[in-house]
DNA sequence: CATGCACCCTGTAGGAACTATAGGGTCAAG
DNA sequence: CTTGACCCTATAGTTCCTACAGGGTGCATG
């Protein structure tokens, strides 16, 4: 318990640049972490929680301005239960559009793989897999 | 059928803004298209299907030149089964782990939408639905 | 104790993927 | 025949990193 970390082993943990860390910082996305006697930087587990939120959002295609919002549901202080209801339903309908766009393309890649394992090169019908929404 | 679209009804169509379509006209990601007599750029039904693919799979996380990528296992004009297999695999393998996380903070912002529901503002995990991986 | 070497610090500049603006042409409607 | 919505090229700006440049820290090792 109590484990410190550097900004390397933040980097390390997390897949993270050491530079992209201190942007996280300047965009106060991540708070200011305590410093050492020499002035390093020293980070706890929950500075490694919340990065690895931040990266992984990120990576599945949140902005950090989206990113921000879904910290902002953890950070509340005070506010009021509506509100986050709202913000959160809102980011659930990204979030299953983006299941639904996944699964599709998990399947022709899958079916692409079949095609291969069994000598049948047909036709890849993987751009359909994100098709147009219909209007 | 044979129907002909401006820029301005493909950007329409996918939600993408007109400047970006040139874009990757130039970064050779869409092919360029015809032209009306007044140099008016011409598409078609395969240019609407691609584009919207690549918008939806950088909406997913995927970096232009991963699309790139993805395209290419649907442009493959001569390319070895084993090439595409390889390819479609690698991922695969991506496109599951982002399933996973999509699917844990689905789970977190569900629960949070019932907590407010039900009037209790328990604590809020979603920091925690996308922990870091272990090691 | 000095001297590497790996790591950290604060800048600032560069790159990827758009996005906006300037300055101008096209075209259907009135 | 002009007005408004659209298109053209070219270039500069924004977001989100990423890579130096120039220098300090800290620990092992001769």
């Amino acid at each position: 318990m109590g484990e410190r970390l550097s900004i390397g082993d933040l980097a390390k943990a997390t897949g993270t640049k050491v530079e992209t860390i201190r942007y996280y910082e300047q965009m106060a996305l991540l708070p200011k972490p305590g410093r050492t006697a020499g002035n390093y930087r020293s980070y706890d587990a929950s500075h490694l929680a919340r990065l690895s939120f931040i990266r992984r959002a990120r990576d599945l295609g949140f902005s950090l301005e989206r990113v921000r919002n879904l910290l902002g549901l953890s950070d509340r202080k005070d506010r009021s239960c509506e509100g986050i209801d709202a913000i959160a339903e809102e980011h659930l309908v990204e979030v299953d559009r983006k299941i639904a766009d996944l699964t599709a393309l998990r399947h022709e890649l899958g079916s692409l793989v079949q095609q291969c394992k069994r000598g049948t090169i047909g036709e890849c019908r993987i751009i359909e897999a994100l098709a147009p929404h219909r209007v």
